[in-house]
DNA sequence: CGATATGTTGAACATTCTCAAGGGATGTGG
DNA sequence: CCACATCCCTTGAGAATGTTCAACATATCG
């Protein structure tokens, strides 16, 4: 079993919370110069590979942290084999519960994906005295709460089509947010998984996306490059049959 | 257009917080004496009617609460008029959120409700006095994200027989995390939404949802009493029927 | 080059939806 | 008390979207 204390992959190179990626969007983001002083004494790197677990569900979670780099998802496997993709971890998003032991879900790497870390304890004790940081972590709760249940109507009331839409438009704004470029704009996005993957994530069969993804390149919405890097060469047209 | 501030029903009958039904479920759960003090003095019940509209996307929210008895829906409503229910908010569920001055669905009093209320404002000061309620309100707002997440295991994986299942156990469960009593021993659900609305929660039509129940009746797994109250006499063979 | 993993396309099938009709409870007015 | 209206729910038959199963294509890597 591979968890957080056991990351199969070389040490990370550890970077100065100074010209970190994810300075301004992540759970650190409020802080001031003596917050994270505190942070910064605490924070441990890992590194892990695509397809790695990061944690299975019922672990005991020693660490928390943010995602730097790459990219993970949370996943709701069921008695029966069948899974579900609940969730997805992009650079900024927070891993982990203060207040609570063990995982919920299981939390697997999906491309080479490096995490900013804080032992269990520490972080809570950093807590305690930097409510700044509670609040700023409340604050991304309740969004991701938010984008959850707004996934609820992209699984429950889309079609294909609008899925797969609705798929792209969100990595391409989730770039837009880290970059903070135009919105608009033509944008070559990168997917961090693979067709089975984005099936899972959208309540489809690889089937499906493979046949809608090419539905939607003849209607020059979707611009394949390789397998895995997509140019949107119109996103607000994207974003209309994503459609809410 | 209704809402927080424009109840239509007469003023509701106002408890102390002693023996309240949701005093140790809800935001205030974890409050000593001196905490309740404050929130007491600030709190003022409000009452809705079935079909009434508490808020609607994009309000202004002027208070915080949590739901004392009944039911409301959380409602994402798209452009092309389609829309889906996103979240139940039971007794003890708060509704509101701190530093955001809008609201990001409609919120619908599925039957009679009533609210216990918090100005904006004060309740933020509160907050800000008290940090056992930001700490409780983490853990709530966690505790939605993994029912939100688990419930898109439900809308996307599961089959309309599953799902039905799913919704009747949510029930039961919701109920005995109130009382307490045993989770498989028989029980008596009322339900607080019509067919369709169960329809729209789950992502089916109501048709399905009606052929499905008549199914589940006739496998001996739910009773119907009368069209909103069924008894479950198998809650662990209702469960195994939900699948996970 | 051959092997394995990943992605695409095709055709039959299944679950659920849509459209349509009818049943049963409750309420209102005559 | 009955006729009628309304709302909610149930049931049926055909249609449709997405699935399943299967073959084939492409890519990556030893």
């Amino acid at each position: 079993m591979q968890n957080l204390r056991q990351p199969l992959q070389p040490r990370a190179e550890q970077h100065a919370c100074g010209d970190c990626p994810i300075r301004h969007q992540a759970v650190c983001a409020r802080c001031e110069a003596e917050d994270l002083a505190l942070l910064e004494a605490a924070k441990v790197f890992r590194r892990y590979a695509p397809g790695q677990s990061i944690l299975r569900a019922g672990d005991r979670m020693d660490f928390v942290g943010s995602v730097l780099t790459g990219a993970a998802c949370l996943m709701h496997l069921r008695p029966d084999g069948r899974s579900q993709m609940v969730g997805l971890l992009l650079p900024s998003h927070f891993l982990g519960r203060p207040g609570r032991d063990h995982a919920a879900f299981d939390v697997v790497a999906l491309e080479e994906t490096e995490l900013c870390c804080f032992r269990r304890a520490a972080f809570d004790s950093i807590l305690e005295r930097t409510p700044r940081i509670g609040q700023r972590l409340l604050d991304m709760a309740l969004d991701e709460l938010e984008a959850s249940r707004a996934w609820l109507t992209v699984l429950g009331r889309k079609t294909a089509r609008e899925k797969i839409a609705s798929y792209f438009i969100m990595l391409h704004d989730h770039d837009r947010r880290l970059d903070g470029a135009d919105r608009d704009a033509p944008s070559r996005v990168t997917l961090p998984m693979t067709r089975e993957q984005m099936a899972d994530h959208l309540d489809l069969t690889m089937e499906t996306v493979s046949r809608q993804v090419t539905a939607l390149r003849g209607d020059g919405l979707l611009q394949p490059v390789s397998a895995r890097v997509v140019d949107l060469p119109d996103p607000p047209g994207l974003r209309a049959v994503a459609g809410g």
